[in-house]
DNA sequence: CCGATTACAGAATCGCAAAAATGTAATCAA
DNA sequence: TTGATTACATTTTTGCGATTCTGTAATCGG
């Protein structure tokens, strides 16, 4: 009967920040469409309407966190630094927003692995922009494009992805991650001066 | 009563036997102490003299199959080839294998999955001996140690750790994994010149 | 003494009925 | 027409007693 006065567009902002502090409080797996619409004051049946199913909603929540993190790495790219320190600072800020929420939001941190793990659109969106990102600075540092970005992703796929990554930085493992990204960084180079 | 007429190793092996047909039939996690028990022809306390408690017999199980693995790389080391082909060879034959296992055999590989979650000390000590082989081929390259090795070991793991591989040998996989391994290989290099 | 047994306490799992949640359809109001 | 509602079918979870398993202790036999 009363309209709720919001936009559509609103309408599914404030679903997500809704299911965003309920994760927080009652778990991922936990997470009731009930709820979110009680607290919007709407019948449940009226999320659908905003939402194709709950693992829509699910997803809204994990882009949301995703478009966060990439924001904070995005600004590295635009940096003025040699593009070789500035690939090494895009992945060492990566490692450190992962682990660190993986510590302090890990109910938000559960649902990126699981839609990680299932192959879920929203993961496959999000690895494509960062792909982008670094093959942007990859091809200013004359070291390669999109190939190579693929490479080092998967190279540092132990410090990166959800279901290897731990939780709370590690000053020893950021250490590691350097290592071994200048390792990749001289083997890329290596390669484009032997394969002209 | 009647005594088993087993040595106590003979025990043990016969029980991981036993448990590795039931874990394939039924699954890891429904595993059942009194079925191996039974079908050993003992009551289930008799299991507590050989192994300290369930977990134990699951990790004599994944140790079983982790030293199967082990021994068709174990081969490669001893080979004639030069250190470099070699080194490629071990990799991708590891990739193979698991990821062969991982189809044909999954439940076992179910178990070797949650070892590593839970960082077992079999896990542990199967990565140390893999260390130590491909330590002992990187210094033959004239590559590096064990540094190097446990850098090439996390720079490969989506192709190598359980929670990462697919199931099932893919070509473009095997592919991924050589190119990547030719660039750390060439990355070393360049450092070792760079760096001695 | 060694290896196995029976007996038993505490923990984990099973089965199933009741309750709740998800998703769909028909309908209603601004 | 759009956005929401109520009603309802279908899954999914929940609660909980009964059962089964795990692990320990005391004991037995060769």
């Amino acid at each position: 009967m009363p309209r709720t006065g919001l936009s559509p567009e609103e309408a599914r902002q404030r679903a997500v920040e809704i299911a965003v502090v309920r994760i927080r409080e009652n778990g991922f797996v936990k997470l009731r469409l009930a709820d979110v619409a009680r607290e919007m004051g709407v019948s449940h049946a009226a999320l659908y309407g905003h939402f194709r199913d709950k693992a829509a909603l699910l997803d809204a929540v994990t882009g949301h966190w995703l478009r966060e993190a990439r924001a904070r790495t995005a600004v590295i790219c635009a940096g003025s630094a040699p593009a070789a320190e500035r690939i090494e600072e895009w992945f060492v800020t990566r490692y450190r927003i992962k682990s660190a929420r993986a510590l302090s939001d890990p109910e938000i941190f559960y649902g990126f692995n699981d839609a990680t793990e299932s192959e879920r659109p929203v993961i496959r969106v999000y690895m494509q922009q960062m792909r982008r990102d670094l093959s942007g600075l990859l091809s200013e540092a004359g070291l390669g494009g999109e190939a190579e970005a693929t490479l080092l992703e998967e190279a540092l796929a132990s410090f990166l992805h959800p279901a290897l990554i731990g939780a709370g930085p590690k000053p020893e493992r950021e250490d590691a991650l350097r290592r071994l990204l200048r390792v990749l960084l001289a083997g890329l180079a290596a390669s484009r001066e032997g394969g002209t």
